[in-house]
RNA sequence: UGCGGGAUUGUGUAAGGGUAGCACGAGUGACUCUGGAUCACUUUGUCUGGGUUCGAAUCCUAGUCCCGCAGCCA
């Protein structure tokens, strides 16, 4: 199935184009996607994800997903399911599931003829020593007193390693490259350190585990993958990574493309930052709907379809760049305004009584659940004498835009009756409004007026006798500033936080319909937004919906400006 | 004063010697029983200086600015 459909072009697809051209890899084209279980995905991976698999998809390749666990000390389980979990809801079916930690048995071999070829040493320096001896970035580094032992030696040492008989951090296996080299990952990278911690697949095995730069190419090379994608970090690093699949020899050779990472504004991509957000309560967790975690957007109310047009639209290039928070909600508006049901909700609720209106009596008129898609049909919705509109609707003393509720002034209820303010109630304490006095056209019905007058406003409402409670959260942005990571002005991403992220709403009233939304399910509020029915705190008898984004709003731009 | 990348409107991304286009945003208007949606229109851009050329975002040249790299992280 084609889930990315027709993606374009970009600078990635050139490549294997031109490579199917002199076809450099039998006209194949395999990637993988390769994260490492350290963390949940965020929108950031969806992109890698849609270059990954949209890249297979597109050639008609394959595409893997391979968990990058090669350093177990950051490493869980917990992790790796709900990787697996987000990449099947963004809409990908991997080829392969492999794991890095499969494959350590062939990368200790590596390592191993590596030695043999006399082109890896074991070396005693401690960290900071190797450190010292690595130069800097103007200055070249000094070699190893350990660089020339003996292959033999090496062999036993390497192969004491593995066996325990030296404590963590004591000695590692470097490359032999160049200690001159002017890109610093040449400069005897360490291929494999000692490290004791339980691996959540190899148990205690292993004591010693590879480094990313040594594992990857092995990994993708035993998986047979042509077009390495990751990101511009790496970029650098793409000569080690050719040099070990050239000397490693496992008979495929696969090629490394970098493309940037996704930045967007007014959030975070750093998954320690993101981690810490977590730790620190600062979210209620991963799947917190104010996180750009997968698992946060997908409990927020985003489609997986939302995401992969996001992605594409987003574009794939080398250039560093920050993409509008506001193309991420065009994306999700889009798709709901063609599906979600249209449905009423008050979240501010105001007491309307309609003194003209019988008491007993109960309308039930018929409303269409999508005007942007009729086949969608209709439904029954109450009417009776006291309903409860939205606070912000009406205004005692209202400037000259605002076509909404005010003394003496019409309005049309959504689908049932136009009415006229004809008193307010205050509180007599406070001053507060508290109910509204009103009176219907009789001959209205269905919203209509029969002398053809201009009725401008039109409100959502519901029937008080007839509403379901419900409580509603409102979300803002995470954070108050496009850039967060910004620390030049001596501060840190906490003191962007946005105060005013959450906002919970309780005792909204909802139209009955809503009874039985079911967790998960997507409404349109209408003249609100788009809401979510939340998948966790939901409960027999309390519905919680998690507003996914707000309806475009002109009113509140004019008001602003005000 | 090393190495590797990058620079096109507010944002993102096309154009690879031949009218700088698209999307989002912003603005204006139309329409509307959602101040939604839809439709129409508008606005702003090739980092700088030289050069080649009838013609340069594109080729050459000299700069400028930005990002990444000194984990036994990935």
């Amino acid at each position: 199935m084609e889930i990315m459909g027709d993606t374009g072009t970009n600078f990635i697809h050139e490549i294997i184009e031109e490579d199917i051209r002199t076809n450099k890899y039998g006209k194949k084209v395999h990637t993988r996607f390769p994260p490492e279980p350290n963390g949940y995905l965020h929108i950031g991976h969806a992109k890698a994800i849609c270059i990954d698999f949209g890249t297979a998809e597109k050639y008609g390749g394959k595409c893997n997903l391979r968990f990058d666990d090669t350093n177990p000390s950051k490493e869980d389980v917990e992790y790796v399911e709900a990787i697996k979990e987000d990449v099947k809801w963004l809409g990908f079916k991997w080829d392969g599931l492999y794991y890095a930690s499969d494959y350590f048995d062939i990368m200790y071999e590596c390592a191993v003829k590596l030695i043999k070829k006399g082109l890896a040493y074991v070396c005693d320096l401690s960290p900071d020593e190797i450190r010292e001896y690595r130069g800097t970035l103007t200055e070249p580094g000094k070699e190893s007193p350990y660089r020339n032992r003996s292959v033999e030696e090496n062999l036993d040492l390497f192969e004491r390693m593995k066996n325990g008989e030296f404590p963590d951090g004591s000695r590692v296996l470097r490359a032999k490259i160049d200690m001159a080299s002017p890109n610093m990952n040449m400069r005897d990278p360490v291929l494999y350190r000692i490290l004791r911690a339980t691996h959540h697949r190899t148990g205690d095995k292993w004591c010693i585990y590879p480094m990313y730069d040594f594992a990857h190419p092995i990994e993708d090379c035993i998986e047979g993958i042509t077009h390495s994608l990751c990101s511009l970090e790496f970029e650098d690093h793409r000569p080690l990574y050719d040099w070990v699949v050239n000397n490693v020899d496992l008979g495929s050779k696969p090629r490394q493309i970098e493309f940037a990472r996704l930045n967007l504004t007014y959030t975070l991509m750093s998954k320690r930052k993101l981690l810490q957000l977590v730790n620190e309560g600062i979210v209620s967790g991963w799947n917190d709907p104010r996180m750009p975690t997968l698992s946060g957007l997908r409990r927020r109310g985003y489609t997986p379809a939302s995401i992969r047009n996001f992605c594409e639209k987003i574009g794939v290039a080398k250039t560093n760049s920050v993409v509008d928070y506001a193309l991420l909600e065009h994306c999700i508006r889009e798709d709901l305004n063609k599906n979600a049901k249209r449905v009423m909700a008050v979240i501010r609720p105001l007491k309307v009584v309609i003194e003209n209106y019988p008491e007993d009596k109960t309308e039930w008129f018929d409303i269409e659940n999508n005007p942007e898609n009729p086949e969608m049909g209709t439904r029954k919705v109450p009417f009776s004498r006291v309903i409860y509109i939205e606070k912000d609707d009406f205004m005692e003393d209202p400037p000259k835009k605002f076509f909404r509720l005010a003394p003496g002034r019409e309005v049309r209820l959504k689908g049932a009756y136009i009415i006229k303010c004809e008193q307010v109630v205050k509180d007599e304490q406070t001053g507060e409004i508290i109910e509204l006095r009103c009176t219907y056209d009789p001959e209205s019905k269905g919203g209509n007026a029969p002398d053809g007058r201009k009725v401008k406003g039109t409100l959502h409402w519901v029937s008080a006798a007839h509403a379901i409670d419900a409580e509603v959260r409102l979300y803002d942005h995470l954070f108050t500033v496009p850039n967060p990571e910004d620390e030049s002005e001596g501060k840190t991403f906490k003191d962007y936080l946005n105060p005013n992220s959450l906002e919970v709403l309780k005792n909204c009233k909802l139209e009955p319909e809503l009874y039985c939304a079911a967790p998960g399910s997507r409404y349109q509020f209408l003249r609100l937004g788009y809401f979510c029915v939340d998948t966790v705190d939901t409960k027999e008898n309390h519905l919680v919906f998690n507003r996914t984004v707000s309806l475009k709003d002109t009113w509140a731009k004019i008001a602003s400006k005000e």
